[in-house]
DNA sequence: ACACGGATACTA
DNA sequence: AGTATCCGTGTC
């Protein structure tokens, strides 16, 4: 599994390093194809740019820590804390392709088609049962919930973040390419 | 194209 | 209290 080191260094390597991971979540895993970073300072579509509570967050917990909140109303989404390295922040998981609990992902999400399972970052938090109450838990101690490195599954590219409106220009999402499962394809 | 829906941090 | 904003998904 990976260690606490892993998520203690500079968000962008740890974001790009993300992909190809397994992240493992109780009964169900799946390889991460997508991921995003932002970072706690200098980066206006980061949390901690309006988000007290974002700030303290970082200040209260370890790095790899399991950053989940509510978008929108209605998706939990799954962030990992990334601290103690040249700069903090946090990592996205954007999509992933399932490897386990294939037959509970397609209960949970009421669809069969496996592409569409975890292929969004609140798809895959209902696939995975992924909720509020698991905000704060480590990823890195927790036996039923970790990383697992896979070494490379293919060619990793960069591509502007999804979503957001400030701080839209950088390259700073990450996914496998020419992967069936990621959210959306590049856009160049 | 648009409805859905709640936490957070503002204003007063 | 009320309001603006927000890293999305499913269906219209």
């Amino acid at each position: 599994m990976l260690s606490v080191s892993f998520f203690q260094r500079d968000p962008l390597t740890c974001s790009r390093e993300l992909i190809g991971c397994e992240l493992v979540w109780d009964d169900c895993a799946g390889i991460v194809v997508e991921t995003e970073a932002y970072l706690a300072e200098g980066d206006e579509a980061c949390h901690t740019f309006a988000r007290k509570s974002a700030r303290e967050f970082i200040q209260a917990h370890e790095a790899g820590a399991a950053y989940i909140y509510l978008n929108y109303g209605v998706h939990w989404l799954l962030n990992a804390l990334i601290k103690g390295g040249s700069q903090d922040g946090f990592i996205l998981i954007r999509a992933v392709q399932p490897t386990r609990g294939i037959e509970l992902m397609q209960q949970r999400r009421k669809l069969s088609a496996i592409t569409q399972l975890g292929d969004g970052p609140g798809k895959l938090t209902q696939a995975m049962n992924v909720r509020g109450l698991d905000h704060g838990t480590s990823l890195c101690s927790d036996p039923r919930r970790w990383f697992l490195l896979k070494g490379p599954q293919g060619e990793v590219m960069a591509d502007k973040r999804i979503g957001i409106s400030k701080a839209a220009h950088h390259m700073w999402r990450f996914l496998l390419k020419d992967s069936e499962f990621d959210s959306r394809k590049p856009s160049h």
